[in-house]
DNA sequence: CTCCCGTCCTGTGGGC
DNA sequence: TGCCCACAGGACGGGA
């Protein structure tokens, strides 16, 4: 659910509120024991020191060396008030209110958990994780290098190591910019195209952020807002409808066992050559 | 090491 | 109206 642009936009709310708070207590709610809520209970005490973000992991370093790390994964929402059900952790805070931030999960795809600062060992995605799109550590010649794979060019994407914060609607929204079949074999790809995917990857989320992210259906900001950005998608859910740049009838197929929306004209299987 | 596929969950919408 | 099934925005682990 929560792509880059949603994550940052509930990273830019949260961090006025929480940064320099202390921390009461962190807890479980009808969550099971395990690695995704591990550690919850050495938050206890600890003043929050800042809210980072990276992909679609959202990092809270506290003092004593820790880390608190959130993946909403597909339809966590965090909020200031308590929530109707499926609340999977609690976050209390000393002072004023609100002091509480409610993690609501209904799916239970998401996680909370607290590690040493900067030790990702139980998180191997956000440990390999590719360059921010929106920073300049992403760069078009170590993105070219990074596509030397077999895979599909979404499919590698998906998997967070090219570049970090991609998921399925602002892949499929990337890729019909830049003009790319998803499931072009990725190393095939020349480097102009390449190129022009970063420049795409780029200009796709820095708009959804600026809109305050997509909501198809679960997707709210911790104020409760949905975000602006599903009436600009161009693909994303709009099988039958016509391409916005050539109006021919965009299709659905399955990439990765993802459902991948394209153009079947501006994004062209590369002619067959003899 | 890379790559592919199944799995973890609950809710919802569409088709019959 | 009601039921059932397919499908949903992500990450991980196992096996090839």
């Amino acid at each position: 659910m929560p792509e880059l642009p949603e994550v940052e936009t509930v990273r830019r709310e949260l961090e006025p509120w929480l940064v320099g708070r202390r921390i009461r207590r962190a807890r479980r709610v009808d969550a099971p024991r395990g690695p995704k809520y591990a550690g919850l209970e050495r938050a206890r005490g600890r003043r929050i020191l800042g809210v980072a973000r990276r992909g679609k992991f959202l990092l809270l370093p506290l003092s004593g060396g820790l880390e608190l790390v959130i993946h909403l994964g597909m339809t966590g929402t965090l909020t200031a008030r308590e929530p109707d059900g499926h609340v999977r952790a609690v976050l209390e805070l000393h002072g004023r209110a609100p002091a509480r931030l409610y993690f609501r999960d209904p799916r239970r795809f998401g996680r909370m958990l607290v590690v040493g600062a900067g030790d990702y060992a139980a998180l191997p995605t956000l440990a390999r994780m590719g360059p921010e799109p929106l920073s300049d550590d992403f760069q078009a010649p170590a993105f070219f290098a990074a596509l030397q794979s077999s895979s599909a060019i979404k499919t590698l994407l998906l998997g967070q190591r090219p570049v970090a914060g991609l998921g399925n609607i602002y892949a499929d929204e990337a890729l019909w910019t830049a003009r790319i079949h998803p499931r072009r074999e990725a190393r095939q790809l020349s480097r102009r195209k390449t190129y022009e995917l970063c420049d795409a990857i780029e200009a796709v989320l820095s708009a959804g952020v600026e809109a305050g992210g997509t909501t198809l259906r679960d997707y709210r900001s911790l104020g409760g807002q949905p975000g602006g950005y599903a009436p600009k998608l161009q693909v994303y859910g709009r099988a039958g409808e016509p391409c916005p740049r050539c109006g021919a009838a965009i299709c659905r197929i399955v990439v990765g066992g993802r459902s991948s929306h394209l153009c079947p004209r501006c994004q062209r299987w590369p002619a067959q050559r003899g």
